[in-house]
DNA sequence: TGAATTTCTTAAACTAGTTCAATTTTTAGG
DNA sequence: CCTAAAAATTGAACTAGTTTAAGAAATTCA
C-alpha cells in the first residue's frame, strides 16, 4: 500500500532515498483526508508538521485588519504545502490552510522527522533544498509583486502555473495575484480581445 | 586585533562559540572597506559569501524594469545583509547591495563557511536560525506589505526599527516602506500635527 | 568654508486598483 | 437531475498612492 503514496514515490524518486528508507519515512507519517473548505490550520495553532498532498488541492492564507484575504501558497497532488513560518519558529500561525477540493494529506510530525534527518543526510538534504526553495519562491513572489503591474503577473502567473489556473476558482487567483476578483475579472476581458 | 572585531564578538556571545573556534572563523575572513555609494554586490555576479556588517550601514535593492528602486534589506553594524537567493541557489542576483556610509565588512567565503559548518555544530545552529530568521523576516514583510497601508508601515517601521530611521536617508527609507519619497513626505507632514 | 550635489517638501493632475451593488453564470452535492 | 449556494461579471463612483515639476533645505568633500 505504501508503494501507492505519491509521497513514496517523491522520496523514492525526487530524494533520491532507498526503498526502505523512504518506508521508514512513511511509517512516521500520519494521513489526513479533508473534504472541500475544511481547515488543516488555522490562525493561534501552531504547525507542527510538515504536509505533503497526496490528491486534491490546498491554499494558504492569512486575513488582514480589514478583513480582506491574501493567498500566499497553492499546492496540488505532489507539493508540500504549510506555514514554515510556524514549523521553523514553533510560534502560533497567522495563517489558515484549507483544502479547495476533497483532499488527502499526509503529515510527518516535526519531532520524528528531525531524529530521521539527523540520521538520513539524504533525507536532509532534500529538505534543505526544499526550505531554501520555499525562500526563493517567497523572494520571487515579493519582487514580483513591489515591481510589476497586476496585467503582469497575472500573464506571468498563467504561464508558470498552468495547471493551477484550472484548478482554483478565479476568487482564489486574484487573492495570490494580491488584486479583487473583481479586478482580475477586468483584466481578463481586456485580455480577451 | 581579532578581538576588536564586531564579529568575534558576535561569534562568542550571540553564536556560542568558543574563542578559538571563533578565531579559526575569522581567520578564514576578509576584510573590505566601502565608500559611501560603493556596490558590494551587483546584478549578474553571484553572491559567494556571508557578509556582517562592522560599522556602517548598508541596503538591498533592486530595480524592476520600469527603472523603479525598491529597498529589500537595511543593515547597520553588527547585522548580516545578503542576496541569501543568490547565496544558496548559485545563480546570478538580481540585487545590489550599497554602502549608504563608509563601511567596513567581514567576508566569509561561502567554501570555506561550510567546512567549517561540518565540524562545527554550534556554529551551523547559528547559521540555521540566522536563514530562519531571514525567512520569517521576509514573511512579515510580505504580508505586511499586502495587508497594511503605508502609513501603518511607516509608524511600524518607526516602533520597530528606530535606530534605522535616523541611519538611512528617507528616500530609502520610502523605497523600503514600497512608497515613492514625495508620499512618506506627505505622511510625514500628516503625522506630525 | 563654500559650491555642487543630494535630499526633502509641496501641490496639482493623474491612474491603477478598490468598493459597492446588482445581475448572470457556474458548480456542488443531496 | 435540480436547486441552493458559490463564483464571475459589469459598471460607476471612489481612493491610495504616483507622477511631474520646481523650489527649499541639508549634506558632502575638495
Amino acid at each position: 500500500m505504501i508503494e501507492q503514496r505519491r509521497l513514496f514515490l517523491e522520496l523514492t524518486t525526487a530524494a533520491g532515498l532507498s526503498e526502505s528508507d523512504a518506508a521508514m519515512v512513511i511509517a512516521q507519517s500520519q494521513v489526513k483526508e479533508l473534504k472541500r473548505k475544511e481547515f488543516l490550520l488555522q490562525p493561534g495553532m501552531q504547525s507542527k508538521h510538515m504536509r505533503f498532498i497526496e490528491h486534491g488541492a490546498m491554499r494558504s492564507y492569512y486575513i488582514d485588519e480589514e478583513g480582506h484575504q491574501h493567498t500566499l501558497q497553492l499546492g496540488i497532488e505532489g507539493w508540500w504545502i504549510n506555514d514554515l513560518y510556524s514549523y521553523l519558529t514553533e510560534k502560533p500561525t497567522r495563517m489558515f490552510i484549507q483544502a479547495t477540493e476533497s483532499t488527502v494529506v499526509t503529515l510527518l510530525p516535526k519531532s520524528l522527522l528531525e531524529d530521521q534527518l539527523l540520521r538520513c543526510p539524504t533525507l536532509s538534504h532534500y529538505f534543505l533544498k526544499k526550505f531554501q526553495k520555499a525562500y526563493v519562491a517567497l523572494q520571487e513572489r515579493t519582487l514580483d509583486h513591489l515591481g510589476t503591474e497586476a496585467m503582469d503577473r497575472y500573464t506571468q502567473f498563467r504561464q508558470t502555473y498552468p495547471e493551477l489556473e484550472q484548478r482554483f476558482p478565479q476568487y482564489i487567483i486574484a487573492s495570490y495575484l494580491g488584486i479583487t476578483p473583481e479586478f482580475l475579472s477586468q483584466l481578463r476581458s481586456k485580455y480577451r480581445n
